[in-house]
DNA sequence: CAAATTTGCTGCAAAAAATGCATCAGTTTA
DNA sequence: TAAACTGATGCATTTTTTGCAGCAAATTTG
């Protein structure tokens, strides 16, 4: 869209912070888009730019009106995405962030089969705690938002939430592993591997522990939740993951057992947007069948 | 907004219908505005008008587009409002479909009470039904809707609402004036004035009068509630109308009696705008002004 | 039934706008 | 103090847009 070129060049000027940079960026001149940035906020009535002896940076009223591009660009993106509906043909590309759980096989296979039926649509994926998603949403980074986390969020419209029990993962050799329930307590006998401070399940977990005066002293502390079901694997120990992390049938040297809820709350899995936000096409058809898997 | 032109053209290509007549509008030649549009069809990647042997007209979309446009349009207004209210200074304009009955005490007052504080925001005001009112909404024609109907809208987000009863009205010297409540009964014995079928208040007395196996039958029937109110005053006769229409203190020959609830249903008076959507400032604080006389 | 009017479209030349180059005036960094 | 940044600007050139005139097709009018 020639015509909104002039958004992109502020866009550009706002990441890079200077226009020389943006620049080249830009494939222009510095002296264009010099004029370019002038004669915008000439006609838009005041500056939308501090010039700082480093740079460029957005002043209060271009911070307004850099949302407002991001969501006029969006809005446009929605617009394609739903012309192309209209001939049948679905088309667009459709932005998730996510925890880490739902990467190994919940993410992978939802996707999949939704492109197995429409197979013009593509994806970004983007590893997010809960800060950084609803950032991501209100920058228009991200469509939609796939997290698990105890707490709710502000700019954060809830399409379908589904509790997930912390489950105790470990060999099927482990001494629990027949189990179809396990206490808090029985598990802090063993070795532990845990996710890192910064996640749902730990969180959950410590405020468990907290409640039993415990403490949760892992032999292995990681931020990966594959490390956590290896090493679970490998060695004795047990770890810890939310159902939609785990795959019954190709972990079957594995098992899984729940915690009891009397001890460890229940977290629970949220898909949502930015609240009063439309998506495209894509990416609502998307949630939609997400939710339908989730609500088995 | 200049790099904003074209989406100007395609609105006027729509509402005349014609290249040639849109491009009177548009202070430009035929020749040049049809290029634009073909130009920007070729970017957007379809045509979004058919070429009919009459003149041009929207394609389905087109109409996504349009809907889009008006969109940006007023997202950019919006804008617009917030970089005013950055210096401290309110400007901007508030577009509003309301009822009858609020026409003339209420929005006046209200307005002048607004402006009093902000005189840079100016207003317009449309009568309106529940539908006009509501596509007003959609097709961004209006900011705000407050209207009186007891139904509940679909894309219709409500903001507040309050129960208005309905008053019977007449003149001071009029033998039911002194009572505190009336029931439907007692009125059908006097000259009725009612409002036409269209409006919420009527409505409400034919469903009334129905459940009493009566008819409502009115000596004059009329579209203006400010004929209502004064045929009341000058014959004998009864009129209704609801509280937000009324002024004790502008109106000291006029006496104001409820219907008993037992016969009349409560209706509401909505104050609403789009679904979804962000307020400019101006319009934003009008409504929580309204709120706030509302909620006395 | 034909003439007149309407429609959108297009070639070409003129007008307008955007761009690139070179350069200036500052501020910060080394 | 010199070098390396920053954004801003005058001027010639390129690119884009526009207006004029006229075309073909369809509808309306007489």
């Amino acid at each position: 869209m020639r015509h909104l070129l002039i958004y992109e060049m502020i866009e550009a000027v706002h990441r890079s912070g200077s226009i020389r940079k943006a620049a080249e960026d830009t494939n222009i001149t510095a002296s264009a888009l010099n004029r370019r940035i002038q004669a915008f906020e000439m006609e838009f009535g005041c500056e939308i730019f501090e010039r700082l002896p480093r740079g460029m940076r957005l002043n209060p009223a271009g911070e307004l009106l850099l949302h407002h591009i991001r969501q006029q660009k969006h809005g446009l993106a929605r617009v394609y995405s739903q012309v192309a509906d209209l001939s049948g043909i679905r088309r667009g590309h459709v932005k998730i962030a996510c925890s880490q759980a739902v990467l190994p096989y919940f993410l992978p296979s939802e996707i999949a089969a939704y492109r197995a039926q429409f197979p013009d649509v593509t994806f970004s994926v983007n590893v997010r705690d809960r800060i950084q998603a609803e950032q991501d949403l209100t920058t228009f980074e991200s469509d939609l938002a796939l997290v698990f986390e105890p707490a709710h969020m502000v700019d954060f419209e809830i399409l379908h939430m589904v509790r997930q029990p912390v489950m105790a993962i470990m060999s099927k050799k482990h001494p629990l592993a027949t189990r179809s329930s396990l206490r808090l307590r029985e598990c802090l006998d063993y070795d532990l591997v845990l996710p890192a401070n910064q996640f749902g399940v730990r969180l959950l977990l410590d405020q468990a522990a907290t409640k039993l005066h415990r403490k949760m002293s892992p032999v292995l502390e990681t931020d990966s939740f594959d490390m956590v079901r290896h090493y679970a694997g490998f060695g004795n120990a047990i770890g810890f993951q939310i159902p939609v992390g785990l795959n019954e049938t190709l972990q079957q040297d594995m098992s899984f057992v729940p915690l009891s809820e009397h001890d460890v709350s229940l977290g629970q899995l949220y898909l949502g947007h930015l609240r009063g936000r439309t998506l495209p096409v894509a990416a609502l058809k998307f949630a939609e069948q997400i939710m339908n898997t989730l609500a088995y």
